[in-house]
RNA sequence: GGAGAGGUGGCCGAGCGGCUGAAGGCGCUCCCCUGCUAAGGGAGUAUGGGUGUUAAAUCCCAUCGAGGGUUCGAAUCCCUCCCUCUCCGCCA
């Protein structure tokens, strides 16, 4: 949510940045329903301020024993009043804040323009990709060939977008896991959390997927109102919401290990093979809760925790600026990772690192105080994936697969793996 | 699933219709005193919003788990929901 005092003061330049994102912020409505809601709260406040005035001076009448028949008459007027103009109020109040928590984040200076995910930026390149001397497959294939990776028994299960693993491939999913949360943790100084993976609505509220985009979630068909997680970053970051967090005990680095689950409504048609785009997939997230001023410096940090992954694991990746029109609806800016996949000769998303600034922090009631001053201030948020497990080991089936048909485990993966340094078909 | 108890400021804990945004204690901050330590004295110590201002102050509104209701007036009474705790049952 942005600040309403920004777009009281200055809307107009409001309204330019967030064209970038291509959102067309209606100026004549905020400033219709903010004029309105000035005069009426002014109007409204005075005279609960009359009726608190008189209400206690009926008290003390009463306790001297005087009459009290006269104010009792002019308080009940007040009261009349102001139920006429009280739920106008309350009306034009939520209308306000709809309409605010509808509006995206502003984007940073630094994001380009553009309107697609072509015109993204590419900042850098890690690794060369590598030479086949065979005809690639896709992890599909790879997977399938070696009978580790099987969609059928999924879609019977669940149905299309699931997928079912075995044997060593279930281990390497595990161990992909283990790996990313050892290396967080112990090398990069986050503070491993398990969380819930079904929240409640104000949760999904705080980090920006409610109101604006139910559709993409799956709710639960209880009488609570529950949500799967679409990502590890709701529960994560809802740590902090309505807490005020003194500032020496910033920044807080957390990691998480959760399943997340997308409905994928509106995506029909896309990466319907493989493993690529799922309703349930693994994710390691990497969170970070900051003074404003050190957000976009920890974004940078949280961007090269998520790419040494990459690098251990050996597999050609780049960075690439989100441009404007790309930009998610809560985000100020966003680097993506993008890791090469053989199988489909380009570049694909694996991680998506982000700054809110204090856009969820606002929704969070997320503050930090420093003791210098009086007023607790909004912290900002960082995350990103460190890294999506899915789509690491769609890259992994595909760029160590063999001319045989098998898979080399990635070296940094072995003392997870049992001893096991290659995947194949079990013949036993 | 059944039966009870309870949710008040950073924490503990009073209040049970008006003078309580909230006693008292602890903690914390600042000041005084004390040679150090310990003890003592004084002041301060929630959050959001509105008004206003270069900025502030002032003033006002709201908040005692959440949302409704009763009342001139609610932390206090009523209703619904949420959460925590105890006991029984069941269960990974």
């Amino acid at each position: 949510m942005l600040d309403v005092k920004l777009l009281r003061n200055e809307i107009e330049s409001v309204a330019e940045r967030l064209l970038i994102k291509g959102f067309k912020l209606d100026i004549e409505k905020f400033n219709d329903l903010e004029s309105r809601r000035k005069s009426l709260q002014v109007t409204v406040e005075d005279l609960k301020n009359q009726r608190n005035v008189k209400s206690k001076a009926i008290g003390k009448a009463k306790a001297a024993g005087d009459d009290v028949e006269a104010i009792l008459a002019e308080v009940s007027k007040v009261g009349e009043q102001l139920g006429n103009v009280e739920g106008e109020l309350q009306t034009l109040q939520s209308q306000l804040e709809t309409f605010l928590s509808e509006i995206p984040n502003i984007p940073h200076e630094s994001v380009p323009a553009g309107v697609s995910e072509d015109d993204n930026e590419e900042l850098r390149r890690w690794g060369e990709p590598r030479e086949f001397s065979f005809e690639v497959r896709d992890h599909v294939d790879v997977g399938e060939g070696i009978k580790l990776l099987d969609f059928d028994s999924a879609a019977k299960i669940a149905g299309s977008r699931f997928a079912v693993l075995k044997q060593d491939l279930a281990r390497m999913h595990r161990a992909l896991i283990q790996f990313m949360l050892d290396t967080h943790s112990e090398s990069h100084g986050y503070d491993e959390v398990y969380v819930p993976y079904l929240v409640n609505s104000a949760s999904l509220y705080g980090t920006g997927q409610l109101p604006k985009f139910e559709a993409d979630l799956f709710k639960v068909n209880d009488e609570r109102t529950l949500y799967l997680i679409p990502t590890g970053e709701v529960p994560v970051t809802n740590l902090v919401r309505d807490e005020i967090i003194a500032v020496k005990d910033l920044p807080l680095k957390y990691v998480s290990h959760t399943p997340c689950f997308r409905s994928e409504a509106g995506s029909y048609g896309r990466d319907t093979r493989g493993m690529i785009r799922q309703h349930q997939f693994e994710k390691v997230e990497l969170v970070q809760v900051v003074e404003a001023d050190q957000s976009y410096q920890a974004l940078e940090q949280l961007l090269g925790h998520a790419e040494t992954i990459l690098q251990k694991l050996e597999l050609p990746y780049r960075v690439v600026t989100l441009c404007g029109g790309d930009l998610g609806f809560s985000s100020a800016k966003t680097y993506d990772i993008e890791v090469w996949l053989p199988g489909q000769g380009k570049y694909r998303e694996i991680s998506s690192c982000s700054n809110f600034e204090d856009f969820q922090a606002r929704r969070l009631k997320a503050r930090c105080r420093k003791p210098e001053v009086k007023k607790p201030e909004l912290v900002h948020t960082v995350n990103g994936s460190g890294l999506a497990i899915g789509r690491t080991l769609v890259a992994i089936l595909e760029n160590y697969q063999q001319e045989d048909g098998s898979v080399v485990v990635p070296e940094v993966l072995h003392p997870y793996m049992g001893g096991k340094t290659v995947l194949k078909e079990n013949r036993d």
